[in-house]
RNA sequence: GCCCUGGUGGCGAAAUUGGUAGACGCGCAGGACUUAAAAUCCUGUUGGCAGCAAUGUCAGUGCGGGUUCAAGUCCCGCCUGGGGCACCA
């Protein structure tokens, strides 16, 4: 008998999906665990044999789990809201909602051909108006909170309310502007839109302002990635930096907790690295230099290094800096103009591609140093970034290289604060040895020094210990059709939640979720607004006191991502997001398998969203992903074929270096190891039809190359074509065998026969020709022991 | 530049807390079955030296040192592949 794999296969998967045998019940006595993939965004090229490497991990942790007696929840669904879709829509007319149904259905089909043993039942897709619902709903929750530093928790915003009525902001700072301070009094003398806009300044979900390239021939909003070399990718056309009015997440407030919640989590150490470079925490200080002649005036600047504040020979500002104007001079007010031309028609690129190259200029005025009292000029200069810390630097030149090839362009004395170690040549940027010519630090450990300035800057009333992180919020707007609406309404451009009181609203208008509705052109508006802007019924809503306006942006691709872990907890409740009886019960993850390429989108969102439902009391658990494995990616093997430069006729790979060849690209389908089916070529494409080949031994070689998988690059292998062949078992099996999980590793069909070797003579132990051979006499003890080390071993593996 | 990772046969790779390096597979070589081929099965496969042979022996996990009875594994310094961040003060 042979090893029929295609019936037995088939038999098994008819018989789990007529059973039902990977449902899962919130009740259950066994102990749970949570095994999760990263759900796939359904694209219309369907899976790559890439995409499964993750999946069939996951599943063969679930089945082992299961198997062990745990109560198993393993989930699958799609990340279905996205601009490739918008995109498909704009170029084809077709309804995203269609073509993503499609695409799911396809995808569905696929992961269902390799066995997988999902639940099907909890599957949930983010683009269903009973999924966006709830991501609407988290969405109010954040708007309807801040964040308490004193408690680090997030809180209701009635509560922020009743102790401004008690105490103003005295004890709250403003994250946003320091200087906004008010009293009870100046509270309770506000109007509601005053206050408005002061709780704006804290409320976790907010609207804000960003700088976003704008298109005028496009008449759009571009991402940052979709600017090249100050153009737009798509046309060429010119792009402009423009102040738009977007939601902002207060990610920011989350930044210590974000960090501090790595310590607990097993995830690899380049991916926590990676959040907490992206968290960007640095310690040091916020140093005040008074402006000479401008009396009250003062720059801000924030510093590392404290410790090297006798080292300051002047000050840098950004050149967007709001004191720019103020204190630059009449004779320098002309150069200083002409260079925040230059560095605004600087596209980021060429900025970053030119870091080693020195410019700025002097604004003609000078600082007063708050320790040593020197004066020092002040300049501007593009390496000095507004968007980080307080957009000014205090440059020390003998202890900065940047600093110090400033000064040297620029001729500005410098203080050697060193000794010995710095030699006039390179800055000493190292911070072993001992401070000279710092006054009251000389002899100091440079180590140690840091904390005695800081003392004596805030004894001299001229700065505080300060830390800064680089973590900007996250911007939560974007001006797309195929995203969540935003459950927002504004009344003479007051923005209101739908399900506050305050807001005019007829009941049947509060509830959620704000449908998408279906539009004519996928086409942003000429404001610059989304796509929805062009619908007019949709977007004025009347309201009591007249007509409210609808947010017109969408929510971007992670607002669905951030909690779908805790829909399939109870997918189908139309209550709540989740009940907590179905939270309390399954936790967090317990193992989450999905690529690097989330590392700091999705991840730290997520976190981000976990913490404040705990915080609001809505979960009992504050990181999402207990265990966090990457898997690799699998890359194409791609191979060529050699064209005689100007001819139709193709020559053997051995033979190519002796000719004028091109290299092209050839379907990895039609070629067996590195030998083209040569039949098979000339039905590919109508060019080759007619194609001459010089070949080697009677045979067509190709060249071969390792690089990603991908339609372009005819290196796509489909499991659909590999399961037909071999079945779901071995290309299961080979895909786990063809290394470690979590590295690159490149496609090659070849060795899939051994494993599928394996498979057959696994067979073998159990059927011979006649049929099963399995008896009922008992088994010796050596064979007993065999099974028992097999079984142990395979245990210990998988784990 | 900074941070994180990895470097083991011809190839993909194993090797638990420091304890027989190279499991398993690919490829290759030889053999069995066959008129022949495919499929299947068996044997060999890190290198040097010795031996007709079974085998013995020395060397060997990127390079150079070190700790240890014992190092692929731990420590120090270099070389190098991959990934991430990057005028971040």
């Amino acid at each position: 008998m042979e090893y029929d794999f295609r019936s037995i296969e088939q038999k098994w998967k008819s018989y789990w999906k007529e059973n039902n045998v990977y449902k899962v019940t919130n009740d259950s006595s066994k102990p749970k665990y949570y095994v999760l993939d990263m759900f796939p965004y359904p694209s219309g090229a369907g899976l790559h044999v890439g995409h499964p490497l993750g999946y069939i991990a996951s599943d063969i942790f679930a089945r082992y789990k299961r198997l062990k007696g745990f109560n198993v929840l393993h989930p699958m669904g799609f990340d279905a809201f996205g601009l490739p879709a918008e995109q498909y829509a704009i170029e084809t007319g077709q309804h995203p909602a269609k073509t993503t149904e499609q695409n799911a259905e396809r995808y569905r089909q696929q992961l269902d051909n390799i066995g997988f043993c999902y639940d099907w039942s909890r599957e949930i897709k983010t683009s269903d108006p009973h999924y966006y619902k709830w991501t609407q709903w988290i969405f109010l929750q954040l708007f309807h909170s801040w964040y308490d530093k004193k408690l680090q928790k997030a809180r209701p915003i009635k509560e922020l309310i009743a102790l401004f009525e008690k105490e103003g902001n005295s004890m709250l700072p403003c994250a946003a502007d320091a200087t906004f301070c008010f009293d009870a009094k100046a509270w309770k003398s506000w109007t509601d839109q005053e206050k408005r806009e002061a709780l704006m300044h804290y409320r976790l979900a907010y609207l804000g302002y960003a700088d976003v390239w704008w298109c005028e021939d496009l008449g759009t909003v571009l991402a940052n990635d979709e600017v090249v070399n100050g153009v737009s990718e798509r046309g060429g056309f010119p792009v402009e930096r423009r102040r738009m009015r977007q939601w902002f997440l207060r990610i920011t407030d989350y930044a210590d907790r974000l960090l501090e919640g790595l310590e607990g989590l097993e995830w690899t150490e380049a991916m926590k690295e990676m959040q907490r470079n992206w968290i960007g925490k640095s310690a040091g200080a916020e140093v005040r230099f008074d402006i000479q002649d401008l009396y009250g005036k003062h720059i801000t600047v924030f510093t590392t290094r404290p410790d090297t504040i006798f080292g300051v020979d002047f000050i840098v500002l950004a050149p967007e800096h709001e004191m720019v104007d103020l204190i630059t001079t009449e004779d320098q007010r002309s150069a200083v103009e002409d260079y925040k031309k230059y560095v605004k028609s600087r596209s980021e690129r060429e900025r970053m591609s030119e870091v080693k190259q020195v410019t700025g200029r002097f604004t003609g005025a000078y600082a007063i140093h708050p320790i040593a009292h020197r004066v020092i000029p002040i300049y501007i200069s593009e390496y000095v970034l507004v968007g980080y810390g307080t957009g000014a630097i205090m440059a020390v030149p003998s202890g900065d290289s940047r600093d110090h090839a400033f000064a040297k362009h620029f001729d500005i004395p410098i203080t050697n604060i060193f000794g010995n170690l710095y030699n006039g040549q390179e800055a000493y940027t190292g911070k072993e040895g001992k401070l000279d010519n710092s006054g009251f630090l000389n002899g100091i450990e440079i180590k140690k020094a840091a904390q005695v300035a800081i003392r004596a800057i805030e004894d001299a009333d001229a700065g505080r210990a300060k830390i800064n992180y680089r973590l900007r919020d996250a911007g939560f707007s974007r001006q797309r059709y195929w995203g969540e609406p935003f459950p927002v309404v504004y009344v003479n451009d007051v923005p209101y939640a739908i399900d506050e009181q305050a807001l005019p609203l007829k009941e049947e208008q509060r509830e959620l979720p704000v449908k998408l509705p279906m539009v004519e052109t996928y086409k942003p508006s000429l404001t610059g607004e989304g796509p929805l802007a062009n619908i007019p019924s949709w977007v004025n809503v009347p309201t009591a006191t007249g007509t409210g306006r609808r947010e017109t942006s969408t929510m971007p691709g992670y607002a669905g991502s951030s909690w779908y872990f805790l829909r399939y907890m109870d997918p189908h409740n139309e209550k709540t997001f989740a009940s907590r009886k179905a939270t309390d019960y399954w936790q967090e993850v317990d193992l989450y398998i999905g690529g690097t390429e989330h590392a700091v989108g999705h991840l730290l969102y997520s976190r981000m969203w976990t913490k404040v439902l705990y915080d609001l009391g809505h979960i009992g658990f504050d990181e999402p992903f207990k265990k966090l494995i990457n898997q690799g990616m699998i890359q194409g093997s791609s191979r060529y074929v050699y064209r005689l430069r100007g001819t139709n006729e193709y020559v053997s790979y051995g033979l190519k270096d002796k000719m004028a060849t091109d290299e092209l690209r050839v379907d990895v389908n039609i070629v067996d190891g590195l030998e083209l089916d040569i039949e098979a070529f000339k039905k590919w494409r109508p060019e080759f039809a007619d194609a001459d080949f010089i070949l080697e031994d009677g045979k067509y070689f190709c060249g071969a190359g390792i690089e990603k998988m991908s339609k372009s690059k005819y290196n796509v292998v489909n499991p659909d074509d590999i399961v037909a062949q071999y079945g779901a078992d071995t290309f299961r099996m080979y895909e786990m065998f063809l290394g470690p999980i979590d590295v690159s590793k490149p496609w090659d069909t070849k060795g899939i026969e051994g494993v599928h070797r394996f498979l057959k003579k696994m067979w073998r132990l159990f059927f011979d020709e006649k049929g099963w051979i399995v008896n009922d006499e008992a088994a010796t003890p050596e064979e007993l022991r065999v099974l028992h080390k097999t079984i142990k071993k395979i245990g210990e593996d998988i784990e």
